[in-house]
DNA sequence: AATGAATGAGTATTCATTCAT
DNA sequence: GATGAATGAATACTCATTCAT
């Protein structure tokens, strides 16, 4: 009654935002394939046709919640380099702002890593092109200090980033937000496991 | 004539092993959600509605491709455990033939890691429980080696786990099998990369 | 401010000739059924929902332009009528009048006669009215001439009038105002060819 | 009862000349861009999507209506050739059977003529090839007869075809086939004005 | 075993129209 | 007058699944 005397409360919200926020969140549970517009909407609580006022189509709708994610990402990189005077130490501040971005924003993270790849045309080319700025800052980084001897010179840059990129990305397939392990000290544990793995040598087999 | 009278050897073969063959190319090529049934039987040569005396829905084929690779996981879990006398060996043993196997069945590997999700009801309870037997067969090898301090007390052996899998996953989507890296040479980095990690801290950061 | 107290001249202007005028484009372009009001508004620059102040639907936007094609269409065949004192020459000056006026009037005048059927309920009587006037118009006039002998006897008025009236409609779907044609001359062509149709007798199949 | 015991009729027909049938039904009463699938489907008694078990889209199905008219009306200019030694007779036979033929199946003819312009891609290129052959085949018969002088020197044959074909397509608009006006009477006037306009000149203008 | 036709529920997308502001 | 958001019904098309033959 009160509400209604009020004058409509009819919603003059923007509702871009709660649509880009359900839309993360049903990509990242069903996965962007077999989510439907549908699930969207319902979660919005408009009919399916009214997404329209907001995006163009499906696809532009993933395209934006990773081209939000690269920029985030993009910052990231360039802090990282603020943030020390040598390569490993960069490497080091970037693999843990990366880790804890991510492990605060798991699910459009994860859907600008795992599903970036349904996108088409324009779109994939970008998202591929980002994919690879990544995995090159994270080379160079490895490069320029593995030349500066802080790395061993036995590391191959190309794989291992891609390894450690890898880790870093399986993180929303397990990683559960329920206070056991706060992103902090699980983005120290990646932080140190990966550096430990780029400057030291495995041990040798026991041969007893 | 004669070819008729002779009995015809038209397809006499068991269509079921065609009928994985392709699924595991279709479901890891476009996705499992986005596959469709339509693509195997094209690809088997057969119409769709045949592939029903095989299978007795998609979700089931999904099922027998992660069921299969299972099976060898374990086979692998087990040689590993013979092939050494101590647990780090014992996982260096694991990674490194579970890497070389995931490097030479790209395909039906990745499926197992990255599509069984989308099982439902029994199977996804059993696809589960081998991922928990999986997780755990290396978190109890980690936890052993640092019993025994082969490994840093410092490791957590939970997530140390899952970012040694998390690496491991990450490879069919950039391994590509065109013999600049052979199998066995990833599979070299990747064993050695993770030991150091779990046998070494990382270093210190440089405060000059 | 300045601006704003002076009372804006900002489209102080009626809109509704401009939305006649796109709404004609788009329909000539497009055809009525796939042209939507999507097209007319952008064309004018206004949104959607926005028409609906000038007009009550999609449909009335079509009949609109018909009975304006109409009206133009009524004082040519007054005009006509004027011109001349024999039905002949009425019938020469109404043709003449009429392809130029459709030849300068594309794609009006082409809605009129193509796209009208598409209307309902009291629309299409009134156009159907309209397009049975216009013919009954022809008729008459071949008819009188008939009487008169300027044209042959054999000739039946109806069947006759149909094809001189789908020769006229035809124009728009061939005609292109580039100047290599002027509108004078296509008529003329126009006129003579269907008042020599309705004068001469074919001739007769060589029989060598 | 028979036919229940004798074993299911179930319509072992093929569907196909049905749903053709059907779509040109449609088609030609409501247009293509009006028309709908779901129309075909009713007609058939058939479920919408079942339809595509025959058709790939539905421009598909327009495209081969348009197809198969173009085979006939390339039959009826190569007998056309041959029944005639002089150009005038050989466009004369044309001219006659092409009406016979439209009059007779008019809903699919009409839906060639009339519709075609909505095809896209390869299909849009191969209907308006099929038009300038159409047009560049009547024009080449005026421009010969005219040569022969069996047309007046004045004719434009570019206009004039268009023109005559023009008037033939304006059949469908207007021919009932009630009977009243048998397809070949009708298909006789068309042709013999025809002629007569392109072998006559027209009256001069009485100036009393 | 295989076919091929059919189903029925679903998908993304479009659009004329309405209406509170 | 004009906006912008929303509706609701429709549209073409897809696909896993079924089943008589």
């Amino acid at each position: 009654m009160a509400t209604k005397s009020k004058g409509r409360t009819t919603d003059r919200r923007n509702r871009e935002p709660e649509i880009l926020a359900a839309a993360i969140e049903v990509f990242h549970r069903k996965g962007y394939a077999a989510a439907s517009l549908q699930d969207v909407a319902d979660i919005v609580g408009v009919l399916k046709g009214s997404l329209y006022h907001y995006i163009s189509s499906k696809e532009e709708l993933l395209a934006r919640i990773c081209v939000e994610s690269h920029k985030q990402s993009s910052v990231i990189m360039q802090e990282s380099l603020d943030a020390a005077s040598n390569p490993l130490d960069q490497l080091r501040a970037f693999l843990h702002a990366t880790a804890v971005w991510y492990l605060t924003n798991i699910e459009r993270v994860s859907i600008y890593f795992n599903e970036g790849k349904w996108l088409t045309g324009d779109n994939i080319d970008r998202v591929r092109a980002q994919g690879r700025e990544f995995h090159a800052f994270i080379r160079s980084l490895i490069d320029k200090a593995r030349t500066e001897e802080q790395v061993r010179a036995e590391v191959d840059p190309r794989v291992a980033a891609q390894l450690i990129i890898g880790a870093l990305n399986s993180i929303p397939t397990w990683y559960r937000p329920d206070g056991l392990y706060p992103p902090e000290e699980v983005a120290g544990i990646y932080t140190d496991m990966t550096l430990a793995s780029l400057c030291n040598p495995a041990p040798p087999a026991k041969t007893d």
